[in-house]
RNA sequence: GGCGAGUUGGCGGAGUGGUGACGCAGCGGAUUGCAAAUCCGCGUACAGGAGUUCGAUUCUCCUACUCGCCUCCA
């Protein structure tokens, strides 16, 4: 039996490819993950639901004990800090690690539970940065050596000119981004591109003891450490917004690539595109920022946010609309309806598992799914996708109360009805039922009562 | 300024060098006391221009427009 071909766009070559694992009994998938500082808002959904179904399509060509999934939490940053010293000036009465270490956890707790309402299946592995610093000063200690770094005035620099590929994954040159002047110049730095990989920390700020004082690490160079210690020095798919291919995605590669020349660090990149709301940019100023709470708490379903998600490939700009929710809550409605209480097939329909291996078109694997007339082979598909998985049903589940009562008044009145030609109690009876989301359906056979969308028992009328 | 993505019917969207998916909405019909649900049927869309071709929505070039990233950001 061959095994699916799985084509992916790789942002380094800017082309679709085959992929070949490194190693096929052990493949290593990195997904840069959140920085703990609140909730995670949509936009930070996305590549947690794309990796999501990558992981799930690797997990079924592959097996599943051959993937090992490692998303990163950073628990390292100003904004995380900033709020920990609002807290404590606030009057808290704990040490300022104490009370960032109490803000990253909550953060995370909610970051769980907000994924975990998408349908996205925990990682094998969601690393803290600030349980691998060791590991960081490690590698940045070692970069100094080789002469790719350098510390000046309690900072560590990456010497960028010395990494000849630096530029090659987002395809811009250091020449141009100078240029740019969108640079910020430091006195502590050779040339205005050299980034940062440790910084000095002062009383007010969390820091830990190094050769070169005490500080705390660069944004980039944790992934680059945590890849390392948990993958070794290739592994083979990094992914993340299209947004940290540069500088986050470029600075990384810099780092390990010069920390491990024997390596490739990442060999396929998969960069999602951003988000957009109702045909604009999220953002704080539009007005039209929210964070995926924020619609699970509209009684937007997860599992509806997820479909919305997959109807986009993740390398188009997505826009999330409230249409686009209202009709994937229709279809999901119908496949529940279709799918309950049927066993999922042994196995995916070939139509769906070949979209998803074609760079992950996920909304072609959608499409697939319209065409499955069997509802065994439906559910076992939609699960490639995570969707239509049990755990994640309630919301569609028809309210469990007996409506027999209203159906034999309903079908009393009718009968008499009938005789006298009066139809407007029916017509009362039934459009009090309907504004209860009571769906009514009368025909010769007979009438019966099925719980809609809206269905409120407390509105239902009194007999 | 640099880099990149996109433009398919009312909306969302798949896909293809030659019989124009599918979903939602809409329309007509069957059915129904009326509806709902269901079933049947209908729509003649691929930004514009040039080129390649027997033939292009699908390939090439140009134009227009939209959008994103380049700054903490998924």
């Amino acid at each position: 039996m061959t095994r699916t071909t799985i084509r992916l766009r790789n942002s380094l070559s800017r082309k679709v490819e085959p992929f070949v694992p490194i190693d096929p009994e052990n493949l290593r998938l990195y997904l840069c993950g959140p920085t703990v500082y609140d909730r995670a808002h949509l936009g930070n959904a996305r590549p947690v639901v794309v990796f999501d179904v990558l992981n799930r399509l690797l997990r079924h060509v592959y097996g599943a004990h051959q993937v090992t999934y490692v998303r990163n939490f950073t628990d390292v940053d100003d904004k995380i800090n900033a709020t920990a010293l609002a807290r404590k000036n606030a009057g808290a009465d704990s040490s300022l690690e104490a009370l960032i270490r109490e803000r990253t956890e909550e953060t995370i707790r909610w970051y769980h539970e907000d994924m975990d309402a998408l349908g996205a299946d925990r990682p094998d592995h969601e690393p803290r940065a600030t349980d691998y610093i060791d590991a960081m000063i490690r590698m940045i200690a070692g970069l100094i050596e080789s002469g790719h770094a350098y510390a000046a005035q309690g900072h560590v620099m990456f010497r960028v000119r010395s990494f000849a590929e630096y530029g090659k994954l987002s395809g811009r040159s250091v020449d141009d981004m100078i240029a740019g002047a969108r640079v910020e110049v430091a006195p502590y730095k050779e040339d205005p591109m050299d980034f940062v990989m440790w910084k000095p920390s002062d009383d007010e700020l969390p820091g830990w003891d190094s050769p070169w004082g005490r500080g705390r690490p660069g944004w980039h160079i944790e992934c680059s450490a945590m890849s390392y210690e948990l993958f070794g020095d290739s592994f083979d798919i990094h992914g993340g917004g299209i947004d940290l291919q540069f500088p986050h995605h470029e600075n990384e590669m810099a780092q390990s690539c010069c920390a491990h020349p024997q390596g490739d660090f990442a060999r396929y990149w998969l960069h999602n595109e951003m988000l957009q709301v109702e045909g604009k940019k999220m953002s704080k100023s539009l007005g039209n920022f929210f964070t995926v709470r924020d619609l699970l708490d509209q009684g937007i379903p997860g599992e509806v946010i997820r479909f919305v998600f997959l109807q986009t490939h993740y390398a188009k700009p997505m826009d999330w609309t409230a249409e686009k929710a209202r009709q994937a809550e229709v279809t999901l409605r119908k496949w529940h309806a279709l799918t309950a209480g049927i066993e999922p097939a042994a196995s995916a329909a070939p139509s769906v598992v070949d979209a998803l291996a074609d760079d992950l078109n996920t909304a072609g694997a959608i499409a697939a799914l319209h065409a499955l007339r069997d509802p065994a082979v439906l559910k076992a598909s939609a699960h490639l996708l995570g969707l239509l998985q049990t755990d994640m049903a309630g919301w569609a589940q028809t309210a469990d109360v007996d409506l027999t009562m209203w159906a034999d008044k309903l079908a009393d009145l009718r009968t008499a009805a009938m005789q006298t030609k009066d139809f407007a109690p029916v017509d009362a009876l039934k459009q009090a039922l309907v504004a209860a989301g009571v769906e009514v359906r009368m025909s010769k056979a007979g009438v019966e009562l099925l719980p809609g969308a809206g269905f409120d028992p407390s509105q239902l009328p009194e007999l």
